[in-house]
RNA sequence: GGCCCCGUGGUGUAGCGGCCUAACAUGCCAGCCUGUCACGCUGGAGAUCGGGGGUUCGAAUCCCCUCGGGGUCGCCA
């Protein structure tokens, strides 16, 4: 960065600059006035270098650097200089020498800022967010900036070497019903229509795929208008890319390769595994009760519902008798959890819906089993519930029994709360897999329909086509998942290509062929003029740079992200707007209705 | 929509029915200081405790409502 202002950055000047005369340019990031040395700590983007002001030097620069304040702009021109012998700085990458500052102009002044700047400190989240601007300037923010830059650049790079080519699409798009919530734009010329933004670029890019690119990515901005998570905001970014004659193989290894150079390339600090592992869908929900599970610790489940065919246990007869399941996993060294704890882990379960918990502490001996409902448990049943999770002394065993779907979010939802309360997991390591084979299909019980599971642009596996008459709950799916600790990184298939399986899915969906038309009309008219097989993977940027930069929100890696309400303290937005601007559009906001009156 | 946590000088915290005329750290202001690097020393200013209502002789502290922030369940094809 050497520009008219300044001749280096202030990271960069060391011993071999001494003697030269340079001018820098930066925030004040410290002073330290001793009356008559007066040292600053000059910061820009690339670090801190120390400039002296000596009276004796340049007087009336020592005088007007008394001035100086944290945050001001200044440019300064010295002499880099030696440190004197005893005086080195070894925490800094600079600090062998200083500047010795013969010109000072300060190029601005600041207020004194909100909160700090030149030191780490938690602050609290709607400040930040109201000055992000300010919050931006700390250096752990600018290196989050950063490596989210490099990150995309690594990606960009590596996709094109291969062929890919950067295709942009539109912001403004059809609003179709299903999915999540659509952020929607009124249309000034067509008064009562709307666009909506992009959920994805879903469809678009497999129409670029029938246009003959074959090779497609685009770091690409999708909105979801649903409630916001810690990994989840209204607009987030992803990159999507799509491949022609592929088949799941192709997509998974290009991004195995792709993900593990990246991450030896710019965090070569993490331990990673590779390969990554392949899980179906089917032996991940049964291990760990999810879909997207975190693979650096055990803690796997065991399901204990045969041992209980018999049992007058209540709570176990009539959970297995409405077709429920019961399964337990074994918390290391946990046996001595106190009641109050064991009541924090039932509070915890019943979050997920789960009606209980039962826990049994284990003891040296089969026999020395603490449990509340050891009454109802036989000696047969406690040995190999033991056995079956490999439990040890000093364990704890956790079950749950109810529906399989609840047992599966409580238990899963536990193992995870566990492993963080027994500090299980290494955040130095990043624990790749896949998941493949997803069913095609949920079940809507309540509507007595299909629905997909991911969106109805996935392939069934060529072996389970016959299932889509006969028992469409069986159907796989050409999908699959990219998890990274616990969290989904992203989701791709091997898309239909043919308007009639297309067609044939939208029916198994309930579409009448009227709203096939009005909704995929142009898709499946477009798979009629020579669509290539194709299929693609979007990975999530803001949540893989949160796990690069071991941040807990991706709130951390976007520069301007909205509160969990989805508003910009900042400026304000979303916010009303001038009552011209909505007759263009012909829109009438209705009053909210008062609750009470 | 539900549940949980948080809201005290600029910032971060302590205080959790009277000892609070609200404490500590840091920041800020002023003075002193020529080798500091979280510089040091001395002095000073600065919050009525998110807002409203209530209980009480007495409320930062207890209760209710409300606003804001965060986490989470539902939701997110």
């Amino acid at each position: 960065m050497k520009n008219v202002l300044k001749t280096h950055n202030c990271g960069e000047l060391t011993l071999k600059n001494a003697g030269d005369s340079v001018t820098l340019a930066g925030w004040v990031n410290r002073r330290r006035d001793h009356g008559g040395l007066i040292f600053i700590d000059l910061r820009d983007r690339e670090g801190l270098t120390q400039i002296v002001f000596d009276p004796e030097r340049a007087k009336e620069v020592h005088t007007l650097a008394g001035d100086l304040r944290s945050e001001y702009v200044i440019q300064v021109t010295g002499e880099v200089t030696k440190r004197p012998e005893g005086t080195e700085n070894t925490n800094l990458p600079t600090g062998e020498i200083e500047l010795n500052v013969n010109k000072l102009e300060i190029l601005n002044t600041s207020k004194v800022p909100p909160f700090y700047i030149n030191k780490e400190s938690d602050v609290d989240e709607f400040l930040r967010l109201q000055y992000r601007y300010l919050d931006l300037r700390r250096p752990h923010m600018q290196y989050n900036m950063i490596l989210r830059h490099r990150v995309i650049k690594f990606m960009r790079d590596f996709l094109s070497d291969r062929g890919f080519i950067e295709i942009e699409t539109p912001i403004l798009l059809k609003s179709t019903p299903e999915g999540a919530r659509d952020y929607l734009v009124p249309s000034r010329l067509y008064p009562g229509q709307f666009y909506a933004l992009p959920q994805s670029p879903q469809q678009l890019k497999q129409l670029l795929m029938v246009a003959g690119f074959e090779k497609y990515f685009q770091i690409a901005r999708c909105f979801r208008d649903e409630d916001q998570r810690a990994d989840r905001q209204p607009e987030f970014t992803q990159l999507d890319l799509e491949m022609s004659f592929v088949d799941e193989e192709d997509i998974l290894s290009l991004m195995e390769q792709m993900f593990i150079e990246m991450i030896e390339t710019l965090t070569p600090s993490f331990k990673i595994n590779k390969p990554f592992p392949r899980y179906t869908y089917k032996e991940v929900v049964r291990r760990f009760g999810t879909d997207k599970p975190d693979i650096r610790f055990g803690m796997e489940f065991a399901d204990f519902s045969d041992l209980f065919d018999d049992t007058e246990f209540g709570v176990f007869k009539s959970v297995l008798a409405s077709g429920g399941h019961i399964k337990g996993i074994c918390a290391p060294g946990s046996a001595d959890y106190t009641r109050k704890q064991q009541d924090e882990l039932i509070e915890f379960v019943k979050t997920y819906g789960a009606k209980g918990l039962v826990t049994l502490a284990i003891g040296e001996t089969d026999d020395d089993v603490k449990s509340r409902v050891l009454k109802f448990l036989t000696a047969e049943q406690i040995k190999q519930m033991i056995t079956r999770l490999d439990a040890k002394a000093g364990d704890l065993i956790l079950v749950v029994a109810d529906s399989p779907k609840v047992v599966n979010n409580a238990l899963s939802g536990l193992r995870t709360e566990m492993a963080k309360r027994l500090n299980l997991t290494d955040p130095d390591e990043l624990k790749f897999c896949y998941i493949t084979d997803f069913p095609l299909f949920d079940r809507i019980e309540e509507e007595n329909r299909w629905d997909s599971m991911h969106h109805p642009f996935t392939a069934p596996h060529d072996e389970d086509i016959s299932l889509l008459d006969t028992d469409p709950g069986k159907v796989r799916a050409r999908h699959y998942d990219f998890v990274c600790n616990g969290c989904e990184l992203s989701s791709g298939s091997i898309r239909i290509h043919q308007p009639e399986m297309q067609k044939k899915i939208f029916n198994l969906l309930g579409y009448t062929d009227d709203q096939i038309k009005e909704r995929f009309g142009h898709l499946i008219e477009a798979f009629e003029y020579g669509a290539p097989p194709h299929g693609g993977i979007a990975p999530g940027i803001d949540r893989f740079v949160m796990l690069l930069c071991k941040e807990e929100t991706i709130r951390e890696v976007i520069p301007f992200p909205k509160t969990q309400s989805a508003t910009d303290p900042m400026t304000g937005s979303p916010s009303p707007v001038p009552p011209e601007l909505l007759h263009d559009l012909r829109l009438k906001v209705e009053e909210e209705k008062k609750a009470k009156e």
